[in-house]
DNA sequence: CGCTACAGGTCGTCC
DNA sequence: GGACGACGTGTAGCG
């Protein structure tokens, strides 16, 4: 079997077979097409006739890409049903999504191209200078926070939010962490604030909460202030991973703590 | 010419040649390909060898998709700038884009098709359901917030951040409205609490402070209890809009709002 | 499935 | 260009 197969000077009876067969297969297809768009659900759109690319993949997810822009302007994730069908010459598109419902019906007034692809793609994405990388740099070596700072718990839950890093400084006073791999702006300061209140009310003791992040902006550095909070510019490390076999990053750091979990501070 | 060109068993050097006369045509270049991934840039990433989808816009915008997901698995943003070229016998796509500089390099490993889409596209996505009908509708009839309220100002902008409406209780008390269009969380409370102060800092009065929003978690729930402030259940309407010509969106009501625009509370 | 927060978020808008 | 917040955000992680 071709990897890839293309559909010209098809007829929408025939396109809506091709589409139905090859999404059973695995395959992801590829659509050329005049349409029209309504959707339904969450929100509610329609756009007229234009000439779009409709990808649809073999997960379900559905994706319709006007000429320009990074963003589909409709689609459906992963798990949603697709259905073809013909109707009076023109090829139609049905795709629904349950919890929530939500429903995207493309009708084709002229259909330029089919492909169908039968993609393999064992390989993962490898990535770094994401917040777990910051947080990871902050586990293996404290003192990038200040001297004597000691990690008592990642991710700890608040009855209002996830405190990224809970620890403790030099002087054993606790200490909240909000870490940002980008700019921190006045929400990064509300949400360490929302998570120190919590400690204060849970713990009735003073808590010291700092910001981390490469960069700040003014307004937000004015709010930390306000609100007593502690600023420190940290950037998220960027090291290659290495590629263990499929590509999977390696939890090790982290599975130790899901293992050493506790809620006693 | 043709809208539509497929290019099957082509050698890098005439793949590169076509894809950029393409796009300096303004067409939309798709390309099926086993291919080999670097970014660089706010981040890093690496991923191994695996048919990919590629989709490359006229306006610079660079889409790679795996066969599953809604989310292309590296991209550039429109603006970017792309260049191909032939190295070893093999594809080589380079996009960059400045501020923040970011570069993708896919290395295609084998070429399995290259289609040119000369995509004519004049509508404009007409949607309902967002926050700003959920504003629109309120502004129009303020007693869906309550009797007596009045809109004072939409999008008042304090020293931090923009409250989506001000507005003034029977009693002529200030109130401070935030709207989500969908389930309000945590961070929607934060967000209120922190214009509230924001604005009793400025008036050194009492304020009300009003979330908006069709559902609410039960931890927020909680926090707007435990800061004194109220959460009203209410939908955005989703009402399909006239097309106008061309689907742009009407802004009447809202430049209405800019012509009048004042600091005075 | 609900809740929470991240994301190379992207995108529009205002300053 | 920076800041701010919405988005049909999508996606992962955890209870």
């Amino acid at each position: 079997m071709a990897k890839v197969k293309v559909y010209s000077n098809i007829t929408a009876k025939d396109a809506s077979n091709v589409i139905m067969r090859s999404l059973a297969k695995g395959d992801i297809v590829i659509i050329l097409a005049n349409c029209v768009i309504h959707y339904e659900g969450r929100a509610l759109s329609d756009i007229g006739p234009g000439d779009r690319l409709v990808i649809i993949k073999p997960d379900g997810t559905l994706i319709i890409h006007k000429k320009i822009k990074r963003e589909p302007v409709n689609w459906q994730p992963p798990g949603s049903k697709v259905h073809t069908h013909e109707k009076d010459g023109r090829l139609i598109i049905r795709s629904v999504r349950h919890s929530p419902y939500e429903i995207i019906i493309v009708e084709c007034l002229d259909l330029y191209l089919i492909v169908t692809y039968d993609a393999i793609d064992p390989y993962a994405l490898e990535i770094s200078g994401t917040e777990r990388d910051l947080a990871e740099m902050i586990y293996r070596n404290p003192n990038v926070i200040e001297d004597g700072f000691k990690v008592l718990k990642l991710e700890y839950q608040t009855p209002f939010g996830i405190i990224d890093i809970l620890g403790e400084d030099k002087d054993g006073k606790l200490v909240v962490i909000e870490l940002k791999r980008a700019t921190a702006g006045l929400q990064s300061v509300s949400q360490l604030r929302r998570y120190v209140e919590a400690m204060k009310n849970m713990t009735k003791k003073d808590i010291r909460g700092i910001l981390i992040a490469p960069r700040i902006t003014e307004s937000a550095l004015a709010l930390v202030r306000k609100y007593g909070l502690e600023y420190k510019k940290l950037e998220p490390p960027k090291i290659p991973k290495t590629h263990d076999g499929l590509g999977f990053k390696s939890k090790k750091l982290f599975d130790f703590f899901e293992n050493s979990r506790s809620k006693n501070v």
